[in-house]
RNA sequence: GGCCCCAUGGUCAAUCGGUUAAGACGGAACCCUCUCAAGGUUCAAUGACAGGUUCGACUCCUGUUGGGGUCACCA
């Protein structure tokens, strides 16, 4: 008669220590009380996910705001869908958010008492807790085949079963232990499976925190919890690292709910207590007027770098994710003035339980919000560093004359009602152009956007006059006056209010009139103020750019 | 299919049994205005359905419907 403990001991002769000398190698975190431990667990997969950002800017407001601690833990079990190098990436482009862990691992090395914070370091912690699962026989080597789990699947479908791995259907939960050490020395593989002794008919509650108590069935499935590579799988890895981490709050995503009572009784088979768990949504898509989750391989916002690329400010994410977290924060940000996430009152509690739509509509409002309210050197550093990345042209003008473009970007910046004209980097070149010469030249070249009707001397005699007669260096109201005197011997009304009242008597308004003036110098329709512009552009190249289009008349 | 989660305007949503059912984005109109970006004012637009409980239900309960998730040696 072969005992649990011998069993034990032969499976995992190499492992020495036991669950007392863990407990005492991570002792409870000396934290203030309502404090939050929080992590952010990805798997080195893939790049950062935009739900996963969603997911780790609430773990670590959560941590933050109570004065807590928020870690880094890398879930590398999966061997064959790790990316190499992602690791890295996740880390760097949640620090390009701000979102730096106080703990965890780094890609130079792991920073911590608690760790190792990589799970494909923690074999022995897993197999020591294993070890004592067996011992207690609450664990045991599984010998099925993934054919056989089919056969088992199959029948249990015919006979309209519940699936899985579970009482009468755990073919070797009740092998004898001198069957399971014969196989093994026989070379049958074999993985690790949780001894349930839970019932489906049951019922377990717990509460979480975004959703309030959960009802589910309570588990009875002996899950498996060391593959046979020798690593553990989720279910495992989060009860055994997040106990001895100490971690007491969990925010996950909401698709871990239904697998939470494998969870909880894993806890109450160790005898740990379990932490407190948040399920938070996913954000979703519309899609043929259903929702789903957004996805990496259909949706380009699904992936973070994509905003990144785009040029959003970090911040401008950070603000609307956060304001889909707590809806209340975007009334706080008008009521404040602020967009300071550090001081608003961040509460776990009143995350939506929904998942939000991806508004991009929103996400620009912020943008803009976020973009206005930056300091001069502050945006022109963004862009300087946006331009470096994404647009060469737009970095070798910075290059050329850097005061220029600050002086560009300045253009109704740090007043009362500053301009809202970027939502996004990228912006910033198809609006800027016209500041240039060699883009005024091709705007020029493709057609200037006069009023139909304007014969090309009417064009050429008025712009004449401009050239000739507009005054450079006063002050605005100097300057329009100037303009509408132009414009009233050339027919333009030299009011509004005139041209109301009789509009068949002119050629336009005084709108009309400074249009002619705005194409001429800009090229376009629409600009920033028009004083202003000339300012900017200066004297010279706006005598040379009127000189420019009357060529063409 | 079983189990679970979710359900207020197009979107994000407030309301903790009693309101003319907030606010924001988006939309429309008007004002301001040299155009645009803004800004101001105003408007349109919401409780999925059916039963209960209650003096009273968006709010509590049940069911239906719809949407989402989950049932792996992936997380």
């Amino acid at each position: 008669m072969i005992s649990n403990e011998e069993l034990a001991e032969r499976l995992f002769p190499e492992i020495h220590i036991g669950l007392e000398e863990l407990e005492a190698r991570y002792p409870a975190r000396n934290l203030p009380e309502g404090a939050y431990v929080t992590r952010f667990a990805p798997s080195p997969t893939g790049f950062l996910h935009t739900g996963s950002l969603f997911t780790s800017l609430i773990s670590y407001t959560a941590a933050k705001r109570s004065g807590g601690v928020y870690f880094f833990r890398l879930e590398d079990t999966d061997t064959k869908r790790t990316i190499q190098g992602s690791d890295r990436d996740l880390i760097e482009q949640l620090a390009h958010f701000g979102i730096v862990a106080d703990e965890g691992y780094f890609p130079d090395g792991d920073k911590g008492e608690y760790g190792p914070y990589r799970q494909s370091a923690r074999a022995d912690i897993y197999k020591a807790v294993i070890k004592e699962l067996i011992k207690r026989g609450r664990a045991y080597p599984d010998f099925a085949t993934p054919e056989d789990l089919d056969a088992i699947r199959k029948i249990q479908e015919e006979k309209k079963e519940l699936p899985g791995y579970y009482g009468v259907y755990a073919r070797d939960r009740n092998l004898s232990n001198e069957e399971r050490l014969a196989r093994i020395e026989a070379g049958t593989p074999w993985v690790i499976r949780f001894y349930s002794n839970g019932d489906h008919n049951r019922k377990v509650k717990f509460t979480d925190a975004i959703r309030g108590e959960i009802e589910l069935q309570d588990n009875d499935t002996d899950v498996v919890i060391l593959k046979s590579d020798g690593l553990p799988t989720y279910h495992f890895a989060h009860v055994v690292d997040d106990h001895f981490m100490r971690t007491n709050l969990i925010t996950r995503g909401e698709e871990w709910i239904p697998s939470t009572p494998i969870h909880l009784d894993m806890f109450r088979a160790l005898g740990w207590k379990p932490p407190k768990y948040a399920h938070i949504p996913s954000i979703m898509k519309l899609e043929n007027g259903n929702r789903r989750k957004l996805s990496k391989r259909k949706d380009p916002e699904a992936a973070v770098s994509y905003f990144l690329e785009q040029g959003y400010p970090p911040e401008s994410l950070l603000v609307y994710l956060m304001s889909i977290a707590n809806s209340n924060f975007e009334e706080w940000t008008i009521a404040h003035k602020s967009f300071d996430r550090d001081a608003f009152p961040f509460s776990i509690k009143k995350i939506s339980s929904e998942g939000a739509l991806f508004d991009q509509d929103k996400l620009s409002y912020f943008s803009k919000e976020v973009i206005a309210a930056m300091p001069l050197e502050e945006e022109f550093g963004a862009v300087k560093e946006y331009a470096g990345l994404f647009d060469a042209p737009l970095a070798a003008k910075i290059n050329e004359d850097p005061d220029y473009i600050k002086t560009i970007l300045n253009i109704g910046k740090g007043i009362k009602n500053p301009r809202k004209d970027y939502a996004k980097w990228s912006d910033v070149s198809p609006l800027i152009a016209f500041f240039f010469d060699e883009e005024y030249e091709k705007i020029v070249a493709n057609g200037l956007p006069f009023k139909e009707g304007l014969t090309p001397e009417f064009i050429r005699d008025f712009l004449d006059d401009v050239r000739q007669n507009m005054p450079f260096g006063t002050d605005e109201a100097t300057w329009f006056d100037a303009i509408k005197t132009i414009g009233a011997r050339h027919g333009y009304a030299a009011s509004n209010g005139d041209y109301k009242r009789n509009p068949e008597a002119y050629v336009g308004s005084v709108s009309d009139c400074a249009e002619m003036v705005r194409i001429a110098i800009v090229g376009r329709n629409q600009s920033p103020n028009l004083h202003e512009v000339l300012g900017i552009i200066g004297k010279d190249r706006v005598l040379a750019r009127l000189d420019r289009v009357i060529s063409l008349f």
